[in-house]
DNA sequence: CAAAAATAGGTGTAGCTACACTATAATGTA
DNA sequence: TACATTATAGTGTAGCTACACCTATTTTTG
C-alpha cells in the first residue's frame, strides 16, 4: 500500500545497508528454499570454485575482514564443502572447494540465476548494470585508499 | 598495491554485499572511534529522533525484518538511548528516543557529517548522487512487489 | 456472543560481521 | 646466531540479520 512516511537519510551507509537487507532476504528466499544454502556460502562456493587462496587473500578478494571469514567457513568445512590445505608456508591455510562443495555449487546455480534472472526484470537490466557500475567505482575508489592506508 | 585477481562475480546481491561491508567499516572506524556507537545504531536513533513508530511499522520503514529490529533495540534500551511506550493498542510497542539517546544522536552527528563527507570526496559527489538514484529505485521497485507479494 | 482469523510482538536457533587480542612461524637485523 | 619484527591465522566478545515458531490481544464472523 505503498504509505510511506519517508523520512529519507541520507546516509550512505544506512542507504547501502536497507538496500543489501532487502535484496539478501529476496535471493535467500529462493536460494535458501531451492538449494540449502544462503547467498553468503553461494558466493564463497563460487570464489574458490575459481581460485584457491590463502585465507587473508581471499578475505580481500571478498572485502570481508579476515577473522569474518574464518567465522563464515566454519559450516561449511564442517558440510564438507570446504576444506584447509597446507601451503608452503607452514602459517598459511589455502581455502579449496571439495568435490561435495562442487556439486552443490553447481546444484545452486540455477536458483541463483533464476534470482538473479528475477531481480533484472523487477529493477529493469538497465538499472542494474548502472547499479553495478556505481559499486565497482565505488569499490576501486575504497580500495585504493584503503590499501594506501 | 592492487594486485587484484578480478574474479569479478556478477551477483548483484554479492556485489551489494561487498559494497556494504566495506562501507560500514569505513564509517564505525570513523564514528565508533569517536562517539561510541555503531553506524546502525545512529540511524535508528535518526530514525526515531524523526517519529516514533510501533515496531512493524519502523522495522518496515527501515527496511528490515521487524525480529531483527527487537534485536537491535536491546543494547539501545539497555543504553538508555531507546524506550517502548505503550501505544493505544495493549499490543503495540511504540518506539521512542529518550533524552539521553537524543544527546548521543547528537553527539555523533559531526563525526557521521565527516564520515559521509570523506565518502564524497573519495567517491566524488557525483558518483555518491547516482548510487543514492540507483538505491532508491531498488528500493522503489523491491518494496512495490513485496508488498504486493 | 463465541469461535475463527488477523494483528502486534517476542524467543530459539543459526549464520554474518568485525575489533581487540593471542599464538605461531618466517624473516630481517644486531 | 639470537632477538626483534613481520606475516598468517585463530579466539573472545559483541552486535547485526532473519526464519520458524510462539504468545497475547483485537477484530471479524457464524
Amino acid at each position: 500500500m505503498m504509505l510511506q512516511t519517508s523520512l529519507a537519510i541520507p546516509c550512505t551507509c544506512f542507504q547501502l545497508r536497507k538496500l543489501t537487507r532487502t535484496v539478501t532476504r529476496f535471493y535467500d528466499q529462493r536460494l535458501l528454499a531451492q538449494a540449502g544454502l544462503k547467498n553468503t556460502q553461494f558466493s564463497l562456493l563460487s570464489h574458490v570454485l575459481q581460485l584457491s587462496l590463502p585465507m587473508a587473500r581471499l578475505a580481500a578478494e571478498m572485502g570481508m575482514e579476515r577473522t569474518t571469514l574464518t567465522r563464515n567457513l566454519r559450516p561449511m568445512i564442517e558440510a564438507g564443502w570446504i576444506e584447509l590445505q597446507a601451503g608452503g608456508d607452514p602459517r598459511q591455510r589455502i581455502v579449496a572447494i571439495t568435490a561435495a562443495g562442487r556439486e552443490v555449487q553447481r546444484a545452486a546455480r540455477p536458483a541463483w540465476r533464476a534470482a538473479q534472472k528475477e531481480l533484472e526484470a523487477l529493477l529493469g537490466a538497465q538499472a542494474v548494470a548502472g547499479l553495478h557500475g556505481n559499486i565497482e567505482h565505488a569499490l576501486a575508489c575504497l580500495t585504493e585508499f584503503l590499501d594506501g592506508n
